[in-house]
DNA sequence: TAGTCGTGGAC
DNA sequence: TGTCCAAGACT
């Protein structure tokens, strides 16, 4: 049993048996890995397009997503000839919209200074627009087998309940969870053969999100629980509270077009994509809206009115400039906010 | 390092 | 209903 260091205060390293924690967390994997469109396959651009549309997205969200993006961008190089307007498109509705432009530099810069080679190390895949911490780990390990650990949030909540730490936003905290997460990680494979690193990897991610939930773990399911020391709980921090906001849009038609909005290029949230024009509170009090529905933001809940033409039109406060009249059928190239893509469904103006 | 960036689904 | 938050990155 460690000691805590003399004078320090310094809790001990809570050490985890490796191996056998391994063995007992590849068997179940095998066992109950889900079958996902980019496991198993031999494509390193398609892992990356995989986590990146992955970062805080729901894996539900993303198996139809990814395979229309692949569809549609199948190569690196399809991806790096493209349109961004085109990859933004195709991103509508996924959110993180960031995430999209960097992955298209990304495969711009893959393809125009490096031959079209992704680099196979999670050092170096850092240096790539849009790849961190997480996102390098996981592609040096599930595409390359580096022995690298991944901490996502299901590995960072499975190692604090495993060793009964609390969940703490720090540095000193981070570097703890990093450093237990790669002692568990298997060596690269001698000759090639299997994935222990990646296997392994994609198993404690498997782990959190299908056992190790947030709230009402699965504990009598879950092939580690004799290494546990909380059996499922772990102190988190208190969260931001969540705020309510009304807005409003114009829903303008003339025959089969729509009237847009662009936001500006310097707009912090969702800068120069499309949307309907915004209609402020007070012009709006005294009509009914067409519709409502509800659409949240980060930490904003919208309660979303969205108001015929009637008199409303000179309401619209943007310039001229700013302001498109398009096709309907044409809404699905461009990058709609996924509000604006909700509403125009909910309406009728858009198939899907 | 603490905010910011989207969205939809589960409960 | 509101709350929570998902395979994070960037600044």
């Amino acid at each position: 049993m460690k000691q805590a260091v003399a004078g320090t205060g310094i809790a001990p390293e809570i050490e985890v048996p490796a191996i056998e924690f391994r063995r007992l967390l590849l068997g179940w994997y095998r066992e109950h890995a889900r079958v996902l469109p980019w496991r198993g396959i031999d494509d390193p651009y398609a892992t990356w397009l995989s986590e990146v549309m992955l970062q805080q997205t729901r894996v539900a969200t993303v198996i139809e997503r990814y395979r229309e993006f692949l569809t549609r961008f199948p190569t690196l190089q399809a991806l790096a000839a493209a349109e961004e307007n085109d990859v933004l498109a195709l991103w509508s509705g996924l959110g993180y919209y960031r995430r999209a432009r960097m992955l298209h530099r990304g495969a711009q810069f893959v393809v125009g200074e490096l031959h079209g080679e992704m680099p196979r190390s999670a050092a170096e895949l850092k240096a790539l627009p849009g790849v961190g911490d997480y996102t390098a780990a996981a592609i040096a390990s599930i595409a390359f087998g580096e022995s690298v650990a991944v901490v996502d949030g299901n590995v960072e909540r499975v190692l604090l309940r495993l060793m009964g730490l609390p969940e703490e936003r720090t540095g000193a905290g981070r570097a703890r969870i990093t450093k237990a997460a790669q002692s568990l990680v298997p060596a690269a494979a001698k000759r090639g053969v299997g994935n222990p690193p990646g296997d392994h990897n994609q198993a404690m991610m498997e782990l959190g999100a299908t056992i190790c939930t947030p709230k009402s773990p699965l504990c009598l399911q879950c092939p580690v629980v004799g290494l546990c020391r909380t059996r499922g709980e772990h102190v988190t921090p208190v969260r931001q509270k969540q705020r309510s906001r009304s807005v409003a849009y114009l829903l303008a038609r003339r025959g089969e077009r729509v009237l847009l909005e662009r936001r500006s290029a310097e707009a912090s949230l969702m800068p120069g994509m499309l949307e309907l024009p915004p209609l402020s509170m007070d012009a709006v009090a005294a009509y009914e809206p067409l519709l409502r529905v509800k659409h949240s933001i980060t930490n904003t809940n919208y309660d979303v009115q969205v108001f015929a033409e009637g008199k409303l039109r000179d309401a619209v406060p943007a310039a001229a400039s700013d302001l498109i009249w398009t096709p309907a059928a044409k809404l699905r190239d461009l990058p709609l906010t996924g509000l604006a893509r909700k509403v125009l469904q909910r309406v009728g103006v858009m198939s899907r």
